[in-house]
DNA sequence: ACTTACATGTAAGCGGTTACATGATTTG
DNA sequence: CAAATCATGTAACCGCTTACATGTAAGT
């Protein structure tokens, strides 16, 4: 099976709202994608080129008054049809991260457990901040964007967000606990 | 903040287990490790290279019958000091992942809902079958290994999939209920 | 005077996978 | 006779980040 580059989709996706610059497309993601998918503008650019010349996007250079000239992206018709092919196309693998605490916990052994429990107890409350952000953006949906077409997939992914953090937290305590019990 | 090589670290933590050549790191990986630390062969023989060239870990090649010939890794008291250290240090980033999924359900809007649903069912299946196989690699570690010094650690990795698995497959039920209702 | 927002882009480098190459022995 | 297990290694390639380079205008 060949490997597909979602990175690409993603760009392409975002073209459909009413992102229209590179720069624009880096503040979506950093806003709304930042907890599923992240990209730098060492991707995005090229990425954009690209979508040009396989003729699944069009570019317009638009000189601004006070600010600096932009190019505009349109997705075709063509990107259009790719896109909703890709949406449709199954998902072969779950996602892996690589996770530093679990890591450094497989070999605590060669720690104080006072250690781990601190690390543990840090990583916990990076996740009630993340927590914090997740309801902040879900608030911010509610109350202006409720009635935009894509508000209740974006709610989706925001609460498979609330839900794994949440699981992590209680794991967090749950293990604090059961440490600090030896 | 210079960024820190955790691969090297996993590599030399697995020299503190009974792991002594690169296929044996390779099996423990796949088995104990996967759902939060993947590495191949093409970085795993490279790794044990540079381990003895920094001098945290040494080799003796050894001629076996009936067997190829394997290279047996050791760790040193320095390598030993630099895993303490690691250890030691403080997490500096939360793991992200890339969800395929969740990227997808973003952009809904141009999909049809059934076949989003469909992609969460599938989601679902995939995550039932993971919880499987941490209960069955957990009631092998509480038969065979409870004693081991690691154990205790190992089932802490352990219920950390098992509940943020649990959380996702909560997620799927009450996404596809919700899509449904429509 | 400084910072932030707007805006685009490239080159070097890193971590990692995949495919390839080789080969003996055991098990089904 | 085929497949699996044991065992080591490399080269090509990929996706991506980081650092660098450049510049205007508005707000503090």
């Amino acid at each position: 099976m060949a490997k597909v580059n979602h990175t690409k989709f993603a760009i392409l996706g975002l073209l459909t709202t009413e992102c229209r610059t590179g720069y624009a497309i880096k503040q979506m993601i950093d806003q709304s994608l930042t907890h599923f998918w992240k990209i730098s503008y060492g991707q995005i650019y090229p990425t954009l080129k690209a979508l040009v010349e396989e003729g699944l996007a069009t570019v317009s250079e638009t000189t601004q008054q006070g600010k600096p000239d932009k190019k505009e992206y349109h997705i075709t018709a063509k990107g259009d049809e790719v896109l909703k092919s890709w949406l449709h196309q199954e998902i072969t693998d779950i996602p892996t991260e690589k996770n530093e605490l679990l890591l450094k916990l497989f070999f605590s052994r060669h720690q104080l457990p006072d250690k781990a429990i601190q690390h543990i107890k840090e990583y916990q409350r990076k996740y009630e901040e993340q927590y914090e952000t997740y309801v902040g953006i879900e608030e911010m949906i509610n109350a202006t964007l409720s009635h935009a077409p894509d508000a209740n997939f974006w709610l989706i992914t925001l609460d498979y967000g609330k839900r794994t953090t949440t699981s992590i937290i209680e794991w967090c305590k749950a293990t604090i606990e059961q440490l600090e019990a030896k």
